[in-house]
DNA sequence: TTGTACGCGTTATCAA
DNA sequence: TTGATAACGCGTACAA
């Protein structure tokens, strides 16, 4: 029964089992804006189709049409589970949109971000989101802006999240204000000398949360001296390393402030197993609220970013944003207090 | 300066600019196996490219060539820290390859798996690797088998992850090993009243996982009863459920056995709002040793499925396995106990 | 409502 | 080594 066809049955395919023209059984099965089909004939065309098992070529049709339904989308690593929040909201609006999502991970090479975005427009997806932080240095970004660049200017879309971009629109997220609002909920609760991990200081994102921090507590009387700041990477072994290297120093401080959830984590596994008692001993806070870390204990104070939102809004601005970097909009994070920083006593 | 062009510049164009023909454009700049072009001419059209900003289609190079360099991948949901994992793992094994991923989540519609295939197949995809558990209900995967028997017809490769699947190649996960390994280790620890969170009894995963817990543990003379077995979902919530169910019946046991890391969680949750001490009053296991529950206190003793070689088999598996289910492989699931479940005194 | 014919951007076959 | 030219599978003006 089963024909071992080696090779896909095609339009021109089902218009002859159906005895149409091949105009006839695009129509059918695809639709068309303007024209319409017989019912006689667009039950015999779809019949022949089901029957010759055929399947659309995606590619003939992003070449006729000019257009494909996917967008592209580059994240830094599905591993942390902040990006992998992310990317899921956009696979899922992907989905409500009938889109599909081509993805990238640029892992440790984000020099190679920009070869990723030229392979993306390749492929003529319908927009690129970008999703992460960017870094302030020139080098690193140097590709990527021209690929942007030519992707732009053939009509391409592209939208960042969570990294603020020259000319592309942003859905930036307001670490500073919650980072600011973060010092104050917890001198509220009573800290006074936060040891800040800062992480890289290039990195736009974990630079824009210390800052953000920094001058809260500043403004509120307590600023945080050059010793109780301390950059290493973005990640947990970097909240590991960072923590380490304050215990080491002996440094004093009621409150370990980490400007990501994973390197909460890294310092909360290093304090630990140095002695370092948290929340009895200090408090402890990250930055994104990652729905994965809901079972640590104790429980993380941090700051609450919407990645759902995030995502969606993405989506939005990446089908129907200005595309020009005038449609940037901002998300706001804000902190939600938890056993990670009880409230301390005294001064 | 820059043109303001709306749409790309194409091969011809670029001939044109550099005073060639097509062919000798596509040779230049994409190479081919049979031809070569004179050192001269190939500078002058890389030069023209470049200064056009010029893009290759994929599209286009996919109909000539009849071939993408993408492949499908299709995972429950990237939110579960196990999918996301794996997912990465294949990003980074095709990034190696060269090769781009399109990604599907199926979300709550497993029924929608097999439109899926078959929009994946539209874009003929390289090859389509499904990550996840079957469900062994004859419904649910009714569309599925027929997509990917017409995928497979026209030369498709499909490979499953992590399910079994008849007919294509598959990376099989020991769970009954590894849960059956898990029962002895347990016991060795002391361990004799475990109640077996299972998961739901048509998925194939926790369905292996409890079978193969269950039956060693009969064999070592400690059979568990119908009331310490519980079906709930395969979630943090189905954890939590499970786990407060027993809690309510007022059951005897002395550790939880999870059938995921996430159900461990969740189980984890409820026995800390129940006030029941884990590790002190009952032991608790999960499946999967999914490494962002690392800073889970007490450290979860689990199963170790490795995630990295499971997407690394997967994808060599898709590009160079036979491609008709001879050659599925398997890879063991190792317990690995932590303090979730010290040992145990007496019996 | 249906059919004819051209174009989308590339690769590959065949001559030159 | 280079250049015409025919596919590749589909959408869509245009004509009937």
């Amino acid at each position: 029964m089963a024909r071992t066809t080696r090779s896909a049955p095609t339009l021109s395919d089902v218009a002859r089992h159906a005895g149409v023209s091949l105009a006839t059984a695009s129509r059918a099965i695809n639709g068309s804006e303007t024209r319409t089909v017989g019912e006689e004939l667009r039950r015999r065309v779809i019949d022949s189709a089901q029957s010759l098992g055929y399947a659309p070529n995606a590619n003939a049709q992003a070449m006729a049409r000019g257009a494909t339904r996917t967008i592209g989308v580059v994240v830094h690593d599905l591993t942390d589970p902040y990006f992998a929040e992310i990317a899921d909201g956009i696979a899922t609006a992907a989905t409500e949109h009938k889109l599909f999502l081509t993805l990238a991970t640029t892992g440790n090479k984000i020099e190679a971000l920009g070869d990723m975005v030229t392979a993306l427009d390749s492929m003529r997806v319908r927009a690129i989101i970008l999703v992460g932080a960017r870094w302030n240095d020139p080098d690193l970004h140097r590709g990527l802006h021209t690929s942007i660049e030519q992707y732009v200017r053939r009509g391409g879309r592209v939208v960042a999240l969570g990294m603020d971009f020259p000319g592309v629109d942003c859905v930036h997220i307001d670490n500073e204000a919650g980072a600011s609002a973060l010092a104050e909920a917890l001198v509220g609760r009573g800290y006074r000398r936060p040891l800040l991990l800062a992480g890289p200081e290039r990195h736009s994102t974990a630079a824009a949360r210390a800052a953000g921090f920094a001058a809260r507590m500043a403004e509120l009387g307590h600023p945080i001296p050059p010793t109780h700041r301390i950059g290493s990477d973005f990640t947990r072994t970097g909240g590991t390393i960072g923590m380490r290297l304050a215990i080491e120093a002996g440094l004093d401080y009621d409150v370990v402030v980490a400007t990501s959830d994973v390197m909460a984590l890294g310092a909360l596994h290093e304090a630990s197993r140095s002695g370092v008692q948290i929340p009895t001993d200090v408090g402890l806070t990250g930055f994104g609220d990652v729905s994965t870390l809901i079972d640590v204990r104790p429980s993380l104070s941090t700051v609450h970013v919407p990645t759902r939102q995030l995502a969606r809004l993405g989506l939005d601005l990446a089908l129907h944003g200005p595309g020009d970097g005038t449609g940037s909009v901002t998300v706001e994070a804000i902190p939600v207090l938890r056993d990670s920083t009880p409230p301390r006593m005294g001064a």
